[in-house]
DNA sequence: TCTGGGGTCCTAGGACCC
DNA sequence: TCTGGGGTCCTAGGACCC
């Protein structure tokens, strides 16, 4: 058996697990720049016209009359969060594959199948009690029917947060209780093509020919009805895969012209990537670098252009990747326009020992090596981006993203951790 | 004024090779 | 009349996910 635990609105509960006065109101959480709802309490959810992506101008008026408490997004304390619930999950078995940030599918097959009801109270119990986060359960034979069972378990309050598909009469049940368009791995398109058939619930979904659905759907199609009849198509993946590309885009708070500004951007996403690379012990053969006015402007002159650079040798040292960056920036902006966005995007990753090197090469990288370790060094020990190259500069607060209601990163600065009483 | 960002997987089609 | 067929690699686009 395979159990889904999948934590309810978890940004909004991380903020409140540090705001218990916050309890029982209604709390939402923003994307970057503070445009849009990207989680919102059930508090929140429960006030009409609330819905998740809406731009948060459109409703600021709705948001305000009902006192809903706003949160800029904190990722620092998400991540954090979400590895204390892995940890605790990982008591309940080796083999945990983390989905996202907020899910987990855990592998259940240890233990016998009538301890499995009682194990999944447990599971939502120790989560809450060892980190304040509330989870919901969903168990059943393959991942896509946990999925079903999760989605079950906290839409009908009468299960408490925790549906385990232990028997055929269940597994019906279950799939009768849910609609095409709610089915994991449905969405919108597919689910016009599968309701076009007469098809309202995941069970009508369940009896359709396989062959129509492999038809419409490709193999992914297929792959979910057999998971739905109770047949393992997807298993579980206990260890992170490594990642196939690492990048970064993202809007500026204002719409920019300077080229300066834009380039300061530009290194510092490139610094960014380069830290996460080295931390999976990667280097980098490609480099794309794009760049974007507004599209959803009527009125802006619109331009979007990439570029991709292919490296003579696979990098990951933060100053050969600006400098390489930077030329491909070079190419593709055209003054005239108001720029909203720029990216950064590393492919072709490959392990940093198997790297092959030209003898001039080899030079370079021994330099840029040493002093790109001195830099890591520097700033583990003194804060992230105290130091860091030239081109980054010191004018973010002219490009980096508005952030009006972060919270404090409770538990990874020491100078912002939760005081207790006065000190 | 103000509209997220980071992913995965699959398929079809083109270029190229023998 | 009849104009190979199989393979690989790459890219773009579609669909979906959180």
């Amino acid at each position: 058996m395979i159990a889904l635990v999948d934590c309810n609105s978890f940004y909004a509960s991380c903020e409140q697990v540090f705001r218990p006065d916050l309890k029982g109101k209604p709390v939402v959480v923003l994307s970057n720049n503070d445009g849009c709802i990207i989680a919102a309490n059930k508090e929140a959810k429960s006030l009409a016209h609330i819905p998740m992506f809406q731009p948060v101008f459109k409703i600021k008026k709705v948001l305000e009359q009902n006192n809903v408490v706003c949160f800029s997004s904190n990722y620092t304390l998400y991540s954090d969060m979400s590895q204390r619930v892995m940890n605790t999950l990982r008591e309940f078995s080796p083999l945990v594959e983390e989905y996202s940030i907020d899910e987990s599918f855990v592998d259940l097959s240890g233990y016998s199948a009538s301890r499995v009801q009682e194990l999944a109270t447990e599971i939502k119990d120790r989560v809450h009690q060892n980190t304040g986060i509330p989870v919901g359960v969903g168990v059943a034979k393959t991942k896509s029917l946990s999925k079903l069972a999760n989605r079950y378990a906290k839409k009908e309050p009468k299960n408490d947060g925790v549906y385990v598909v232990d028997s055929e009469e269940k597994r019906i049940h279950l799939l009768k209780k849910i609609l095409v368009k709610d089915v994991w791995g449905i969405g919108r398109k597919h689910a016009v093509r599968v309701e076009s058939t007469g098809a309202i619930t995941a069970y009508d979904f369940s009896k359709l020919p396989v062959a129509w659905v492999r038809k419409q759907m490709t193999v992914l199609g297929e792959r979910l009805w057999r998971e739905l009849q109770g047949e393992t198509c997807n298993e579980l993946v206990p260890l992170p895969k490594s990642k196939q590309g690492i990048g970064t885009a993202k809007s500026f708070g204002y719409k920019l012209n300077e080229y300066g500004l834009i380039e300061e951007a530009c290194a510092s996403y490139v610094s960014e990537v380069a830290d996460l690379l080295r931390q999976q012990k990667s280097a980098a053969g490609k480099i794309e670098v794009f760049l974007a006015t507004n599209s959803f402007s009527d009125t802006d002159k619109q331009y979007r252009n990439k570029v991709v650079i292919t490296l003579e040798t696979p990098s990951s040292s933060t100053i050969k990747l600006t400098k390489v960056a930077l030329q491909a920036l070079r190419k593709i902006y055209r003054p005239g326009y108001r720029y909203k966005k720029v990216g950064v995007n590393l492919f072709n990753l490959v392990p940093d020992n198997k790297v092959q090197f030209s003898l001039f090469d080899f030079k370079e990288k021994i330099e840029c090596e040493a002093l790109t370790k001195a830099i890591d060094k520097l700033n583990n020990k003194y804060g992230k981006n105290k130091v860091k190259v030239a081109t980054v500069g010191n004018r973010e607060k002219q490009w980096a993203l508005i952030k009006e209601h972060r919270s404090p990163r409770f538990t990874t600065q020491w100078d912002e951790l939760l005081t207790i009483g006065k000190v």
